[in-house]
DNA sequence: AACGGATGTAGTCGCTGTCTACATGGTAGG
DNA sequence: CCTACCATGTAGACAGCGACTACATCCGTT
């Protein structure tokens, strides 16, 4: 009989640990602050001791998910290959993280985070946007695009790249393979990106 | 004093009102059926009579919410115009539903809902994606858009707003209004969808 | 007028998050 | 060395929750 020490050690990342586990099973209402201590071999009021809230864990849970998915997204911008093929290789890498971890995605994209906690959240979740942002101004300098709003532009690729993430996590694509969706969306905003838009154009 | 009949009469739609106010002000995971049973002055065990779970209840809010969205999206549809000022039209008309009620929008996509109720709600869910599909047949037979595949450019097309309207309806848009946000996004998918695809037409 | 189903009430159960008081154990200062 | 402190874990309590049950009331049918 292995004799339990009185104090943990590693708590907290076993809790963050485990409930990365349990809301990819059960979703972030599937979690539950005592069954975590339970599962975990500690007493109900443990957690309390590194997270003060249940939010305070999800908020954690969140922030972990976005470092987690700014180094696959960071990988995929170094990747060699022309600017286009690079995009889609960002593309591919936000799309299967949300794929891979869709419980994840939605509680880090969730409205509700603590006042604190959000900023760094916003700070950190808007990375993938920045990266989007200076792949399309050097492809712009380089006239593989046409010139427009760069900033507007990378809110546009990752909106659209989120949408399609969304609705792959939640297997909302009726027929279409995940990759399928990726290869038309990113195809199309790059197509749409370098002929820019007819209408401003015109005058 | 006005004397309450025993028999509320309408529960079932004070319950479905209420609850659609609730959401908005606290979020899904606000509404609980205890607090909804004491705002219409009922019993805690009333609402079961109407809806034998929560989810239920979270069910039958996402199908009104779909059956709202459809309605400012067929309306849309059928606007007077060009088929890409129809297309933006339609756009506007999901993102503005999107942001004028974003915790309903989060329900109805959310993936949790009951067996049964599920079927129906994917059905009634994929009625946004049928007209956006109709209208590029459209386009496409006119010649305005490029050939391809409709089926998979409407998917792209919904996914691409559905991740704006997340975006807007989550606060994550920083400093771009929603407005320039869809006319940037329908602008940039029309024009790719008018050039088409390049390494498909090189072949 | 009597029956029976639909609807609402009241009580209970186990579960939850949060709060409190207390126990334990490592660590730094005298 | 030991003592005081603080971070960490335990144990108990509380109110609120969803769900279940037994019972009350109303209303349409026959």
């Amino acid at each position: 009989m292995i004799e339990q020490p009185y104090h943990h050690g590693k708590l907290r990342e076993a809790l963050l640990e485990r409930a990365m586990e349990t809301i990819e099973e059960a979703g972030v209402e599937g979690l539950s602050l005592r069954q975590l201590a339970r599962d975990v071999n500690v007493s109900h009021g443990a957690p309390a001791k590194h997270f003060r809230d249940k939010q305070a864990l999800i908020d954690a849970l969140a922030m972990a998910g976005f470092e987690s998915m700014n180094h696959r997204i960071r990988t995929a911008a170094e990747s060699s290959g022309t600017l286009q093929e690079r995009f889609v290789s960002v593309a591919k890498a936000y799309v299967g993280f949300a794929v891979s971890q869709p419980a994840l995605l939605t509680v880090m994209y969730s409205t509700k985070h603590h006042p604190d906690s959000s900023a760094e959240l916003r700070n950190t979740g808007g990375q993938g946007i920045e990266i989007a942002q200076a792949m399309i101004i050097e492809a712009q300098e380089a006239g593989v695009l046409a010139p427009g709003n760069a900033e507007t532009l990378a809110l546009v690729c990752f909106a659209s790249l989120h949408g399609a993430a969304l609705l792959a996590a939640g297997k909302h694509l009726d027929g279409a393979t995940v990759d399928d969706m990726v290869t038309a969306t990113t195809d199309t905003l790059w197509a749409g990106m370098a002929a820019g838009v007819p209408a401003a154009q015109n005058s």
